[in-house]
DNA sequence: AAAGATTGAAAGATCAATCTTG
DNA sequence: CAAGATTGATCTTTCAATCTTT
């Protein structure tokens, strides 16, 4: 039950990894990207855990609000701006309201939405947090890359994503 | 406490997420490649778990052990090779050997080590599972890109691991 | 003691209901 | 009933010990 080794089969160099059926640069791509989507959520988990004890996606939540003209968004848009179903966002909201960051506002006087509003304390700990932050992600990420692959990798990542999101053929 | 908004801030797009010390080049990058980090795991999870019962990582475990020449590897070698915690690996496989895929074998005679086995139901189960796998990394990536794109994303996607790893400076 | 590996408890994510309001 | 949102159960991951063998 060895790999099925047809006549052409001179030498299979020991690298592992990734299914055969892809050509050797197809497997290469394939293999740093997925390399790539498991290792970066780990470590900036990592970092931001033990610097402001919230995970990336914590982070990204308050972080957006943050940016936002009232600190406020609704919890649908939110979790579609950040990929999320309403389930995790909800979970994670209650979270962070328990330890303060954020409020729920119930739909406030017109429609049925809720809202999530960044507390004041909320704010601090974003300003505190982003600049360590942002030196991770240049760390790890931006300081790596020349100014044209930096535009590739952003044309590449929206591409995917569109797929993902069905906004592929 | 709203954004720092010295004398040059004309008009700040209201496009949100990811902080505003990044120039626009490097935010439109960061945002790509965040989100598709988020959203490509999760994607293949949901896939494979339809169509096998399988997550992504489950998944890489069998398909790594399939390509060894005796479907054998040490759990250590494993782990790194998934850039994995060996205590993730370790719950993981237990639950493959519960499933009857996998089976673990103390050091052969040798050895201090622990083999992982890909057991004949582990082959068959990769065996059936692989195909629709590789279409999906197909439609999701592959056949999005160009020639050029591929190459690109192969050499970044390394670069950025590396650093993750420390391989950086 | 150090490397290889496992375990149990706690935290987080996902899935399938469920609730609420228009 | 449908959209917006929440909840509880379950599964997975992480974290901090622990165990074993050299």
């Amino acid at each position: 039950m060895a790999v099925k080794r047809a006549k052409a089969a001179a030498k299979t160099p020991p690298d592992p990894v990734a299914p055969r059926w892809l050509t050797a640069e197809e497997r290469r791509a394939w293999l740093a990207l997925s390399r790539t989507a498991l290792r970066l959520p780990a470590a900036l988990d990592r970092d931001l855990q033990r610097a402001a004890g919230l995970t990336f996606f914590e982070y990204m939540v308050l972080a957006l609000l943050s940016e936002q003209p009232g600190r406020t968004l609704g919890m649908t848009e939110l979790a579609s701006i950040l990929a999320s179903s309403l389930s995790r966002l909800s979970h994670v909201a209650r979270r962070l309201e328990m330890q303060g960051l954020v409020r729920r506002e119930k739909g406030p006087g017109v429609g049925r939405s809720t809202n999530a509003v960044l507390t004041d304390e909320g704010y601090r700990r974003v300003e505190q947090t982003a600049p360590a932050h942002v030196e991770q992600v240049r760390h790890y990420v931006l300081d790596g890359l020349s100014k044209a692959e930096l535009t590739a990798m952003a044309s590449i990542g929206e591409r995917i994503t569109a797929r993902i999101d069905g906004n592929s053929v």
